[in-house]
DNA sequence: AGGCAGGTGGCCA
DNA sequence: TGGCCACCTGCC
C-alpha cells in the first residue's frame, strides 16, 4: 500500500505524547497500534485507515492510503471541531486538587468521536477483559465479520453483518459468553433498524434506558458507548479504575455502582465524562 | 494453581 | 434494593 506524505492537519492542539497514546490507547477506542520503527500509530476506525505522529513542534502530523485520504474525517474523529479548552475550563478542578492533578499530568488528552454502532459493538466485547484481549476480539470480529475496506484491512462488522451469524461462530472468535449478548444485541438491532440511531439523537438519560434494553448492555457499557459513541459527555462510565479512585481519593468507600456514577455526573457537571477520563488515564498510568 | 480482569443478569432474601 | 454467583478466556 502507498501512503501519503506526512501532512499537517491545520492547526495546533497541543497533544502531549503521553496524551496522544492514551486518547488513542487508553480504552476508548481499540483498533490503534504504535508502529515502532515509523514512530507513528495507525488506526482503523469506520471505514477509514490513518497514520498519526506528533512532530518536533507538537502539531499533529497524518498520513493516508494513497486515494483514500480522509483528512476531514480524521479532524472529526479527533474532535478539532470541540471547544476541549472551555470544557476543560468548567471542570471542578479549583477545588478538586486530586482533578486537578490528573489534568496536568495528561495535557490534551481528549474524547474521541467515534462512531456508534461500532463503539457499542468494541464495549459489549469488554466486560471484564483487559484492552490488549478486547483489541483481539475487535480484530477479530472485524476479520471474520466486517467489509474489506482496502486490500487486507477490514471495518468492523455492521450490526446488519452481525444479525447473519451464528453465536456459534462468534464463540469461535474467542468472545466467550461476550458472544451471546452480541448476539442477541445484533438480533434485536436487526429487528429496528432505525433504534440506534434514534438512541444517538435522544438525551442522555433517554439514551441510556434504551441502550440498557439490548442484551449484555448494562450501566458501565451504556455509559461508555453515549461518552465514546456519542458525544454525551455527562455520561460517567464507573469501572473498577474509577472505584479505586472514588475509593481512595474521594473517600467513597462502601458506594454502589450507580450512586458512584450519580456522584460524578453531580461533582463533576456536564463534562463529568471528560474529567473520568483523566481520571482513569491517571489511576491506570499509576499501577504500570 | 487460582484468582482476577474497564460487567451483566438472574436468583435469592 | 442488595448481595452473590455463573459466565468465557487468558494472563500473572
Amino acid at each position: 500500500m502507498n501512503w501519503t506524505p506526512w501532512q499537517s492537519l491545520g492547526h495546533s492542539i497541543g497533544f502531549s505524547e503521553r496524551a496522544l497514546a492514551e486518547t488513542l490507547n487508553g480504552g476508548q477506542a481499540f483498533r490503534w497500534r504504535f508502529v515502532q520503527d515509523g514512530d507513528y500509530w495507525e488506526g482503523i476506525w469506520d471505514r477509514y485507515l490513518v497514520r498519526i505522529r506528533l512532530s518536533d513542534k507538537g502539531t499533529l502530523l497524518a498520513s493516508y492510503p494513497k486515494g483514500f485520504e480522509a483528512s476531514e474525517e480524521l479532524q472529526f474523529y479527533l474532535g478539532s471541531h470541540v471547544d476541549w479548552t472551555s470544557m476543560l475550563d468548567q471542570l471542578p478542578y479549583r477545588s478538586d486538587a486530586h482533578l486537578a492533578q490528573c489534568l496536568s499530568a495528561f495535557p490534551g488528552l481528549r474524547l474521541l468521536q467515534q462512531p456508534f454502532a461500532e463503539t457499542l459493538l468494541c464495549f459489549l466485547c469488554s466486560a471484564t477483559k483487559q484492552i490488549p484481549q478486547i483489541k483481539v476480539m475487535c480484530s477479530n470480529l472485524a476479520e471474520r465479520h466486517g467489509s474489506e475496506i482496502l486490500p487486507g484491512v477490514k471495518a468492523l462488522p455492521s450490526w446488519e453483518q452481525l444479525a447473519m451469524a451464528s453465536e456459534d461462530s462468534l464463540r469461535e472468535l474467542n468472545l466467550g459468553f461476550r458472544a451471546k449478548n452480541i448476539k442477541r444485541t445484533a438480533d434485536t438491532l436487526a429487528g429496528q433498524p432505525t433504534l440506534l440511531s434514534e438512541i444517538e439523537r435522544a438525551d442522555y438519560e433517554d439514551a441510556k434506558r434504551l441502550l440498557m434494553d439490548l442484551p449484555g448492555v448494562g450501566e458501565k457499557i451504556a455509559d461508555c458507548a453515549l461518552l465514546f459513541g456519542a458525544g454525551k459527555w455527562q455520561a460517567f462510565p464507573v469501572d473498577t479504575w474509577i472505584i479505586k479512585v472514588l475509593e481512595n481519593r474521594y473517600q467513597l468507600s462502601g458506594w454502589s455502582n450507580p450512586q458512584l456514577a450519580q456522584f460524578g455526573r453531580i461533582h463533576f457537571g456536564p463534562y463529568a465524562g471528560f474529567a473520568q477520563q483523566f481520571l482513569f488515564s491517571w489511576e491506570r498510568s499509576r499501577k504500570a
